[in-house]
DNA sequence: AGAGAAACGGGGGGCCACCCCGCTTATGGG
DNA sequence: CCCATAAGCGGGGTGGCCCCCCGTTTCTCT
């Protein structure tokens, strides 16, 4: 299994190229922690002391820049669930882990709504793809031990993780307000 | 009490303006219903035959115009809320109710966003009060008979299904998906 | 009908995404 | 070490959008 399989091309990148892409990746962290996912791009190139054509020439869309920017978090927190694995109580595992899925889209503006979108196909890796592989298999054996109902799948729970973050965003204390939100869907509304 | 409290000025309306503010809500109902809640302003005046700068008069911000769109289908579903008071189980009409909002926040796009913002507070009656009044009433009840978890209020849950709404906006299926996630959501992701 | 006020809308400013194309610069073979 | 080559760069243009200013049109009341 290769190192990195988003690098197929056998030339390497050049010095220079690979340094704008860092840059312009760390900007549009920053600008997009300041001003959420829908930042300006012209921005970016601008704090990333780039060209507008060269920020666009390396992302050719807006998404492909919001998965650059979060890709170490969504490894993260793949690898928690790898961890979670490992946790006695199935239900109790995916329950925390969609917890701290949600704690990362609310702290990290934008990146709910990178998990939900599966839709561009030219982009290769996605978060998108990444954290639905990790949490499926939390899911799996939650199912396994019967302690989810049937009809929820790994792409329910994040769309509805992703859309709790989204709906919080611009709350005074979203983050709270997020992991109140998370509890109640999964404990549901109703009284036992 | 006054049979429409937002129209509390003397000097009524002159014809044309109401003309063209009715041919506006038209148009961006439309537009809206095409491209979601954010499309062109821009667009809507176009179609509606009028300057943009009439549009900017009659509704001051973007969410003033959603409010005058959405004004009718939020009347329906607080009717909807007053009948099921009489619906001999609680819980059930709320959860009965829940699904009507979430199925007309599907069906009208864009109508989602406007459930959730409580923010501007120069609107008047806008549609985030009405809805939250009339659900309340059923929130109340199913509280009295003990049939929600007590941290469950009326504005958490609106923001549940808006953003439900929201997040299955642009899926192929989206009326189908957002009632099995708000079925998860209402009922709880763990088995019983 | 005429005065006065209310409403209109063309057009301009500022911001943005996206792209074209002539110029700069890193790189690897000689 | 040098230079040819091509990868990469970025200024500036295009078109779209939101929002507002202000001269002009249209309604309304007497």
């Amino acid at each position: 299994m290769p190192k990195d399989a988003a690098t197929p091309p056998r030339r390497p990148m050049r010095a220079d190229a690979r340094r704008n892409l860092e840059r312009i990746v760390a900007a549009a962290g920053e600008l997009i922690a300041e001003h959420g996912a829908d930042a300006s791009l012209e921005e970016v190139a601008r704090r990333a002391g780039v060209g507008s054509a060269t920020l666009h020439r390396h992302f050719p869309s807006r998404q492909a820049l919001l998965e650059a920017v979060f890709k170490d978090r969504v490894e993260a927190l793949c690898a928690r669930a790898g961890d979670l694995l490992a946790e006695p109580d199935p239900g109790q595992a995916l329950s925390t882990w969609l917890r701290a899925v949600g704690a990362h889209a609310v702290a990290n503006r934008g990146l709910g709504t990178s998990l939900m979108r599966d839709a561009d196909p030219s982009l290769g890796e996605t978060c998108h793809d990444m954290i639905t592989s990790a949490g499926d298999a939390l899911l799996i054996r939650a199912r396994a031990a019967d302690a989810v109902r049937p009809e929820v799948t790994i792409t329910r729970l994040l769309k509805l993780v992703g859309a709790i973050a989204l709906a919080t965003e611009q709350d005074p204390d979203g983050a709270a307000e997020a992991e109140l939100l998370l509890a109640i869907a999964i404990d549901g509304v109703r009284t036992r």
